[in-house]
This record gives structure tokens, C-alpha cells and sequence, in this order.
DNA sequence: CGCATATGTTTACACCTGTAATCTGAAATG
DNA sequence: CATTTCAGATTACAGGTGTAAACATATGCG
């Protein structure tokens, strides 16, 4: 299933911190995006009939979590996005990068590491 | 102006080659999507008034060329991915491939050639 | 124990998107 | 010149999304 824009700002502060009460959610998140208090609690229920997070009883409340692990999910965004732009070359998005955009010393210092260390890997 | 998934796969057909008429791209992007042709020609249209595309008239037909240039595109998209899920970083992207999937070696030697590449400028 | 209050649930609604049928107008053809 | 034909423009329509109000319900307080 598919997790909107939104939703995914929602998932966000839940992969951040979790449980968390819809209370604490608006409160993470409702500034930042100029939500109000009903638009967080939508997307909670949107999120939750999609099976992208569970409900607690906790008293009166509910407190929430994911189900849908943030790791899952961005591998499923980053791939649909290597895939529909760059062939699915990782090494593409960075020739990409390392032309448009002046990559910081420490960005290429990481690169290079990474790429020593997987080297060396059997 | 955002340009929507189904919008892409025209563009993507643009880009190969311009100018093309609606006819060629219907040809080009219908079959592969199973898009009739009416929804090949809604998208054209959708994209005139996005202003990502533009039309020369050829005799009783347009011919359609890209205004919105594919870089541009690409670059936007990425950004997006890139800040929303992994710090606006390249090196975390990498580090994620490179633990969730195994690069091939030819990959690996890329990116290495890539940032050995960058690193040498001033 | 009744009422106010806080939570969650349902409903709302406009806009975008995917998908396509229908309409219109101009060009080709007889 | 009337008619057919074909390209583009307009209209359609269901489902998703962003955004939120209204409603229901349980719980704590007086």
C-alpha cells in the first residue's frame, strides 16, 4: 500500500519516537506543516486502515506506532526513484550529484570510505 | 508546476527523442503502459499547460518538443528524495545500497573513479 | 450520577491524477 | 464545394490526497 506525502511526514516523527499519543504527533509535526489538529488525526487513521501503523490503548488515548519499517520504506522510495531515473545505477545518482552539485569534502571522504570498506568484503 | 507520475512517462519519451507528434508518442509510451491513445493525448495537454512542453504546429499536426529540460527534472526529484530521506547527503544513500544491496563490482569501480575524479579538481 | 471535556471516528469537500470518451474544426478527398 | 477523416480540445468520472469540520463516545470531575 501506498503512503502519500503527508503520511509520510507523519511516519516520519513516528519512526523518530515511538509510541507516541496523536496529543504528542500534532504537536511533532502540526507547527512544522501548518496542520491543524484534525489533519494529523486523518492521516493517523488513513495510515492505520493501511496497515502502516498499529493503536495502543493507553487510558482514554491511543498511542501509536509503525508497522511499516522506515528502513522498508525508504529502500521502496530510493529504488522506484534509481529505477525510473538513473537505470537503477546507484553510481549514476552520484556522477549525477558530483556534476550539479559541489559534493562537501566530508560527503566525498564518506563516499570513498564506504566504497573501501565494500571493496573489501568477500 | 509538479509534474505527475503518468506526466514523467511522456516526458521520459520526449526526452529519447524530440520532436515527436502525439502519434510517435503515443506509439512510444502506449503499448509499454497500456495507454490508449486519448490518454497519451490528456497528457500532452496537461503538460502544454504545465508549460513543460511545447507544441510547433507541422501541417495538420503539432509537433511536440520538451521545454522543462531533463536534468532540471532529475535533479529536482533526487533533491527531494535526497533531503526527505536521507539529510540532503549523497553518502547516505550510498550507505544505504551499499548495505541493502549488494553493488556490482562494476559499480563499485565507478563510484570510486567518480569521487577519485572530483576529488583531483581544485 | 450527570455533565463537561478530551479522543477518536465519520463525514466533507476541493483539487489532482489516471484513464478515457466525445466533441470540434480544419484539412484532404471526391 | 460537400463530405469524410483525423488531430487536437473539451468533458467525464472515479479514486486518492490535502485539509479540516462535525459527530460520537468514553472518562474524569463536581
Amino acid at each position: 500500500m501506498r503512503i502519500s506525502e503527508a503520511e509520510s511526514i507523519v511516519m516520519q516523527a513516528l519512526w523518530a519516537r515511538a509510541p507516541q499519543s496523536a496529543e504528542d504527533i500534532v504537536a511533532a509535526v502540526g507547527p512544522a506543516q501548518g496542520w491543524q489538529e484534525p489533519t494529523v488525526k486523518t492521516l493517523l487513521n488513513r495510515l492505520l486502515n493501511k496497515g502502516a501503523i498499529a493503536a495502543d490503548r493507553d487510558g482514554r488515548r491511543y498511542l501509536y506506532r509503525p508497522l511499516l519499517e522506515r528502513a522498508d520504506y525508504v529502500h521502496e522510495e530510493s529504488k522506484s526513484l534509481l529505477d525510473r531515473l538513473y537505470g537503477g545505477q546507484v553510481s549514476a545518482l552520484v556522477a549525477h550529484f558530483s556534476r550539479s552539485e559541489r559534493l562537501s569534502k566530508q560527503e566525498i571522504d564518506e563516499i570513498r570510505s564506504l566504497i573501501e570498506e565494500i571493496d573489501n568484503e568477500p
